[in-house]
DNA sequence: ACCCGAAATTGGTCAGACCACTTTTCGCCG
DNA sequence: CGGCGAAAAGTGGTCTGACCAATTTCGGGT
C-alpha cells in the first residue's frame, strides 16, 4: 500500500488534521477497504514526509472516529463496518462543500422545538416551590435588563436552563445547556428587533404561570407559542444565521 | 490548578486512555468547569509523571470528544457546553459503578421518551425511499437474529439510530446516538424476557409502516407504544406523555 | 499614559531511542 | 521430514529533548 503525495497544508490547519482528511478521502474513494492493514507508523511517516508523532495523532483521531482499530504489536486496520465510522464519513464529506453553519443551526432549533415544550410540561409537574422561586427571580432580572435597554439575552438563556433544572432530570439539563449555548448568540440577534425582548418576557411569564399552576398541558402550549414567537428561522434567509 | 495523583494503569489499557478517563472524572465531578484553562502540556506531563506525548494524545482524544478546545500559543480550555461533550460524558459515565448509575439511567430513559416519538413523526415526514429501504433491511436483520436465538439488540439499536438519521437532522442524530449507546446493554437485559424480542420487532414494523405511509401522527403513536411496551415499565407509572 | 517590540509562555512538529506485544523465521530435536 | 520452541523481526506505545509557530506578557521608550 502506498500513500505518497504531498499534503496540501492549507490555512491554519494542523498537520495531523491534514493527514486525517487524506485518509477520509482514501477510505471514501474505496482505496482503503474494510479490514485493510495500514502501513506501519514509521513507514507512513516517511511516505508522508512527516514525523511519527503527527502520524500517531492522526491515527488517534481516526481511531476515535471509529474508522480504524489498532492492535498493539500487530498493526492498524481499516474498520468501516460500524455506526460511528459511517456517521463520521457522512459528516466529513458534507461539511467540506457548502456553508455548514446554517444547516447546523437549523437542526439545533429543531431539537429545541422538540424538547422544550415537553420540558415545560415536565417542569410543570415536578417543579418545587424553590424552582418556581428561582424562575421568578430570573424573570425579574430579565425585566431589569430590558428596562436598562439591554436585550436580556443572558436572563433569557438562564430561564430555559432553570426550567430544565426544574424537571430534576440531569441528562435533560445537559442536553438543554448544550443546545441553549449554541443558540445564545443567535438569540441575541433575534432580540435586537424592537418589541422582541418584551414579548419574550411576557411569554416567559405565561410559562411560569402554568408551571406554578401545575398545568403541564398549558405549560407545553405556552412554550410552543414562545418558541414560534421568538424564533427567527422562518423570517431570516441565511445571512443572519451564519457563524 | 493541580491534577496530581497516580494513574491506576490497570489491565492492558493504554496510558493516554487512563489520562482521558481521569479528565472525564474531573469534569464530571465539577473540578474542571466550562472555560477553565488546563495546565500547560509540559506541566501536565510532569504532574502526571508521564511523557508529553502521552499527554498530547490524551488531549487529542478529549478534543475530539468535544470536551476541550486547544488554541495554539494560548492554551487548552475545558468546553462542556456542546452536544459532543454532553454525549461523551453521558456514555463514559455508564462504565462506572452501580451507585448513581440507576438515577442517571432513569433520566436517560426519560429523555428518550421525550424525543423518540417526535423523531418518529419527523422521520415519517422526511424519510426518503432510501431511508425506508435501510430501515427495512435492519428489520430483516433483526428477524434473522431473533430466529437464531439472539436478542437482536444490535439491530434494535441500529433501528432507532437509522430512524434518527431519517430525520436528516445531524444534531438529533448525535443526541440519539448518545442515548442509544447508554441504553444498549440495559436493552439487552430487557430483551432477555421471553416474547420481548418478537414484540419489539412487531412494533418496529408498525413504525416503519407509518413512516412509509408518511403518517407522522401514526408514527409517533407507534413509537410511544413501542417504548412503553419494550422498556421497563416501572420507570414510568404516570404519564406526561398522554395527550 | 500609551504604544511597540522583545521575552516568556504554550501548543505543534520533529528526531531518535527504548519498551511491550505479536508475528514470523529458523534451527534444533525427535 | 515434521513439529516445536526460541530467537528475530515487525509494530504499536512511551519517553526524551529539541526546535518551530502562535499568543500573551511585560518593560522600555515616547
Amino acid at each position: 500500500m502506498l500513500i505518497q503525495s504531498v499534503l496540501h497544508n492549507l490555512q491554519g490547519q494542523r498537520l495531523h488534521e491534514s493527514i486525517v482528511q487524506r485518509f477520509h478521502a482514501l477510505i471514501q474513494q474505496g482505496v482503503l477497504e474494510h479490514g485493510a492493514k495500514l502501513p506501519a507508523e514509521r513507514v507512513l511517516a516517511e511516505q508522508l514526509k512527516v514525523s511519527r508523532s503527527s502520524v500517531r495523532e492522526a491515527i488517534r483521531t481516526l481511531e476515535l472516529q471509529g474508522l480504524v482499530v489498532t492492535k498493539h504489536g500487530s498493526g492498524t486496520f481499516i474498520n468501516t463496518q460500524n455506526l460511528d465510522a459511517v456517521a463520521t464519513l457522512m459528516t466529513s464529506s458534507l461539511g467540506e462543500g457548502l456553508g455548514p453553519g446554517e444547516g447546523r443551526l437549523r437542526d439545533i432549533f429543531e431539537v429545541r422545538h422538540l424538547l422544550e415544550p415537553q420540558i415545560a410540561a415536565l417542569a410543570a409537574q415536578r417543579a418545587t416551590p424553590e424552582d418556581a422561586e428561582r424562575l421568578a427571580a430570573i424573570l425579574i432580572e430579565q425585566q431589569r435588563q430590558i428596562m436598562e435597554g439591554e436585550t436580556g439575552v443572558d436572563a433569557d438563556t438562564e430561564f430555559h436552563f432553570a426550567l430544565a433544572t426544574a424537571t430534576h432530570n440531569a441528562a435533560l439539563v445537559k442536553v438543554v445547556s448544550a443546545v441553549e449555548d449554541v443558540l445564545r448568540q443567535s438569540r441575541d440577534q433575534s432580540l435586537q428587533q424592537p418589541g422582541r425582548p418584551e414579548r419574550s418576557l411576557a411569554s416567559h411569564r405565561q410559562i411560569l404561570e402554568m408551571v406554578r399552576a401545575g398545568d403541564h398541558l398549558g405549560a407545553r402550549e405556552a412554550m410552543e407559542y414562545h418558541l414560534t414567537a421568538v424564533e427567527p428561522s422562518a423570517f431570516f434567509p441565511s445571512a443572519v444565521l451564519d457563524e
